[in-house]
DNA sequence: CATATGTCCTGAGAGC
DNA sequence: TGCTCTCAGGACATAT
């Protein structure tokens, strides 16, 4: 479930490799099935093994980590993945470890349920994996204007179409909920019938909702897994109003008790009385 | 082109 | 109690 606050939250966790010297790079073994680890180890280990880290960035749903050639080695937590600094919730499901030379001396990858992806791409990779085409604008620059843009001839339901990357990268199934029903918008409006006003307060919204789950590190749901980079668990979902929530009470109106649906596979959690469709 | 559906994977929880 | 079954939802491949 890591979304675009949990990786953010990573990132950040994990900012003391800025500048240091890689001095190792090692595919932990494990009991369970090996996770992606592309192009494959050797190819990584010999081009990052005493290289230098630009920068720790993020991508949509992926903590980017760029070397002093421009280089970059991607982790895609997908369901399960953690980017961990140390203290992993369990050994047995570590499944790649770096070391460094100064700074946060080692650097792990975590994951349960291992859907999760490593990946080393040169720039022109990146630049071509990652176009606008491939991957929308991140989800904290949007602008009611740009959501138009973009969805405004769409029939999708807004809640599907706010999950879909290739418009808008970094919300999830759990913020997409919280965000639509913040904004009052019922999730299975239809793109095509959302007013200018109606993106503009999406817009605001998705900002608002994301950079407060920044600051609160995240949402560790019931299942405990996401933790950030010192394995603790994030504070935001103390702060939910809907997701996971059927049958209890709307924060908003009080009264109504939070709906449950499914939409496109997914669990979607709203009020009907605070989010009316047109 | 837009949209819909199936797939990967593990462990928690439900139900018998 | 212990077994089997269903479900959770990231991104992507494939189908319509």
């Amino acid at each position: 479930m890591p979304e675009l606050p949990e990786v953010e939250t990573m990132r950040r966790g994990i900012l003391a490799i800025e500048g240091a010297e890689i001095t190792s790079v090692e595919k932990v073994r494990c009991s369970r099935k090996p996770i992606s680890i592309l192009p494959n180890m050797a190819t990584i280990r010999r081009r990052l093994t005493g290289k230098k880290v630009k920068a720790v960035g993020r991508i949509g749903k992926r903590v980017v980590i760029q070397m002093e050639n421009d280089d970059r080695l991607l982790f895609e937590p997908r369901m399960t993945g953690l980017v961990l600094v140390a203290d992993p919730p369990s050994q047995e499901h570590v499944r790649f470890r770096m070391e460094f030379s100064l700074g946060e001396k080692e650097v792990l990858y975590w994951d349960r349920r291992g859907l999760g992806l490593i990946y080393l791409l040169n720039p022109q990779q990146y630049q071509d994996r990652f176009s606008l085409e491939n991957l929308g604008p991140d989800a904290l620059d949007v602008t009611g204007p740009l959501l138009k843009s973009i969805f405004g001839k769409a029939r999708r339901p807004i809640k599907v179409a706010l999950l879909d990357q290739k418009k808008v990268a970094g919300i999830g199934n759990l913020y997409a909920s919280e965000i639509l029903h913040v904004a009052g918008i019922h999730p299975a409006q239809r793109c095509d019938r959302i007013t200018l006003k109606q993106w503009n307060l999406i817009a605001q919204t998705t900002i608002d909702i994301l950079q407060t789950a920044i600051t609160h590190e995240g949402s560790t749901l019931s299942d405990g897994t996401y933790r950030n980079a010192l394995n603790d668990p994030g504070g935001y979902q103390n702060m939910h109003r809907v997701y996971d929530k059927e049958g209890q009470g709307c924060p908003l109106c009080i009264q109504t008790k939070i709906t449950r649906i499914v939409q496109a596979q997914r669990s979607t959690f709203f009020c009907k009385t605070c989010q009316k469709r047109r």
